[in-house]
DNA sequence: TTAGGGTTAG
């Protein structure tokens, strides 16, 4: 309170002295601002202006020098008065029309996010034949461009053309960006090639509007033309190319560009530090992130947000979820975005314990959930297994706040649990309801069809997307291929790939080298994977897909081979693990486990329920073991794996009237399905695994897959 | 005596 006093005083001096000079009241506004700005933020600055503005006028002042209004006309603007700051305007420049002023309520109009009033003066400037000048068009353009208003854009660049201004290099930087955030990069081009002399902002102006637009290439190869030109770049360039490199993936560029940012001192700066992490997240270099995040200085939420998608996006949920602690521990409050996401990881780790348990975070933290963070809570009950709390929480959306992100989201869910009709019967009601289907629509629809078998219906979809105008991409193909080939329909599939109209990608022949290993052809499912090692010839999945193919017809030769090439290019076969939840805890296993707590236990049950499961006709699939090796020990290793042994805790442990749930990080191999629908069977549970394609329901002796997965 | 370029989620 002692210092608010002294601030009072100071105030109550300067203001005495204020009408001795302009000078004297621009410093004196400027320290009343920053005084009470650092002081206190609900302080009332207002009634300090409106002294000012009261003494101002008295004395006449005010109409004197219009620089003195300005300040006023910025600050009361800033300080969430545009309405006073609008009459002060209306009275100055009637009685004193100039550009000038005009100009300081577009600015106080733009910086302080009022768009809409931007526009109308700037209008109202046009019609009163106020002339603009290379001040003027910077701040109209920086609206059209924040909110996409190409046609406003372009009015504002024939009146650049028009008052003679398209060679100021303000402008043109603006007229480039506003180009690019309405997504004409081409015509931002443009402007930026017939610039005369460019200038840093011109060049990152530039730079920014290919990375926006996605081209990371174009971007990367404009830096280095820059740099060629003898332009050193600052951070905010940094920020961009960071960005860029992130986009492209590319690990090498993203040591040289944070090399380029530790030699010229730019990681200092907050943002850019942010985006060397987000860049090395990107490229897959998540161990490099969280060396720079370590070594920041200074972290704000975005650090925090950089970091934590950085581990979702790697795989590495269960790093994120140690990590959102230590955020919150450091004092760094989660915003929407980290409940994002947080719950995006809950999703990929098929946590119901820590999904629901950050849920009811977000409730008591008072985290608004918006529209996207409510798709992505469906989203994250329906992968954690509780597709009934998506339901409830899709039917309280009202109906006409339901997007269709919402839409896609329980259709979505509805095939990965295999309830392929459901989603059909949602597909229709969302299209009779007006929400028109994306190309996320399709592909979950398409998908769902795919896992529900329903091959008639499947076709039909994918027909009715180009009546809807809905271009099919590969992922669309990568469907159609998945869902012919479960029927066994290889050669349709093979046909429909070479009838692709762009080159297909890792996800179509990925799903017909799947089809091949299910139904046993090794012609195609070779022609599949000699196109995955090109494509993807660092994906170890595609590697022990062929080599299942090889094993299930004992030919272990190229089996050896196989095993051989992964080994000379460093593969390995990512470790099987299976968790389960158990009263507020989660166990996980890996195959063969010789650690987890109940390592006694859960043995001893595997091994009386492979006895049970022989008696009940059981005979073990030995073509899932990928090793030459004699048949008693296939079979040994096949008790072993990661969902038997939780399977075994689950059945001890949990509840018998509770579903067992697993989620497993691969695809479920033959024998682990057969013995999990005879043990569903013997012991009367409902058993539910989620593996790295889908959610198995297993109830007896059947599954909800029908054996196709 | 006013002006142009930036990072995180899906």
């Amino acid at each position: 309170m002692q210092r608010l006093e002294s601030l009072h005083k100071r105030f109550a001096v300067s203001h005495k002295s204020l009408f001795n000079s302009a000078c004297t009241l621009n410093s004196f506004l400027d320290s009343t601002e920053t005084y009470y700005d650092q002081l206190l933020k609900s302080c009332n600055v207002l009634a300090a202006l409106k002294q000012i503005h009261s003494s101002l006028t008295t004395s006449g002042l005010i109409t004197q020098n219009p620089h003195l209004g300005a300040q006023l006309i910025i600050k009361y603007t800033k300080y969430g008065e545009p309405n006073t700051s609008r009459s002060l305007f209306n009275n100055l420049q009637s009685d004193k029309p100039n550009s000038f002023l005009w100009n300081t309520m577009l600015r106080a109009y733009t910086n302080s996010g009022h768009f809409v009033e931007t526009v109308e003066l700037y209008s109202l400037m046009r019609r009163s034949g106020i002339s603009s000048n290379n001040y003027t068009f910077p701040f109209v353009l920086k609206v059209c461009a924040s909110k996409s208003l190409i046609l406003n854009g372009k009015v504002v660049h024939a009146d650049v053309i028009r008052t003679g201004f398209h060679s100021d290099i303000y402008v043109e930087a603006a007229l480039v960006d506003m180009y690019a955030k309405c997504g004409q990069t081409d015509d931002g081009c443009k402007v930026f090639d017939e610039m005369s002399m460019r200038d840093l902002v011109s060049w990152t102006s530039m730079i920014t509007a290919y990375e926006q637009a996605e081209k990371p290439k174009e971007a990367l190869l404009l830096f280095q033309k820059m740099q060629q030109e003898g332009l050193l770049a600052d951070s905010v360039t940094i920020v961009t190319v960071a960005s860029a490199v992130g986009q492209l993936g590319d690990a090498m560029r993203a040591q040289e560009v944070h090399g380029y940012a530790i030699c010229n001192a730019f990681l200092e700066d907050l943002c850019v530090g942010n985006s060397i992490v987000a860049m090395y997240a990107k490229c897959g270099n998540v161990e490099q992130s969280r060396v720079v995040f370590n070594q920041m200085q200074e972290r704000d939420g975005i650090s925090w947000n950089s970091m934590l998608s950085g581990y979702t996006q790697n795989g590495q949920a269960s790093e994120a979820l140690l990590l959102f602690d230590e955020m919150q521990d450091s004092g760094c409050k989660p915003n929407p975005v980290t409940a994002l996401i947080m719950v995006s990881a809950c999703a990929y780790l098929g946590s119901r314990l820590h999904g629901r348990k950050l849920h009811n975070f977000i409730i008591n933290r008072n985290i608004k959930i918006d529209a996207t963070l409510c798709n992505t809570l469906m989203d994250m009950y329906a992968k954690c297994g509780d597709l009934d709390t998506a339901e409830c929480m899709f039917n309280d959306i009202h109906p006409s706040e339901r997007d269709v992100s919402s839409w896609n989201v329980l259709i979505s869910g509805y095939g990965m649990h295999g309830h392929g009709k459901k989603a059909l019967e949602l597909f229709t009601r969302m299209q009779d309801e007006g929400v028109e289907p994306n190309h996320i629509t399709f592909t979950s629809i398409l998908s769902a069809c795919s896992h529900a078998g329903l091959i008639d219906e499947g076709r039909n979809c994918f027909a009715d997307m180009t009546k809807l105008s809905v271009k099919p991409e590969a992922k669309h193909y990568a469907c159609m291929v998945d869902m012919l080939g479960r029927a066994g329909n290889l050669y349709e599939a093979f046909d429909m790939i070479k009838q692709m109209p762009s080159p297909p990608n890792d996800s179509v022949w990925g799903a017909l080298l799947l089809a091949c290993r299910i139904h046993g052809n090794m012609e195609l499912g070779e022609i599949a994977a000699n196109s995955l090692f090109q494509l993807e010839p660092e994906h170890s999945g595609y590697f022990v897909l062929l080599s299942n193919i090889y094993a299930a017809s004992n030919n272990w030769q190229e089996v050896g081979k196989i095993r051989q090439a992964m080994k000379y290019k460093g593969l390995k076969k990512p470790a099987a693990f299976s968790m389960i939840e158990y009263r507020n805890e989660t166990y996980g296993f890996y195959t063969a486990d010789q650690v987890n707590p109940y390592n006694k236990e859960v043995y001893e049950k595997v091994e009386s329920m492979s006895i049970e499961m022989k008696m009940a006709g059981h005979v073990p699939d030995l073509s899932c073991v990928l090793h030459d090796v004699e048949e008693e020990d296939k079979e040994h290793m096949l008790n072993y794996h990661s969902e038997k042994l939780a399977l075994a805790f689950g059945i001890m442990k949990i509840e018998p009237e509770l579903a067992i749930q697993i989620t497993k990080n691969l695809r479920v191999c033959n024998d682990c399905h057969s013995a999990l629908k005879i043990i569903s069977y013997i012991y009367g549970r409902k058993i539910i695994v989620r593996d790295v394609n889908r959610f198995h329901h297993f109830g007896g002796g059947a599954c909800s897959c029908k054996d196709y997965w």
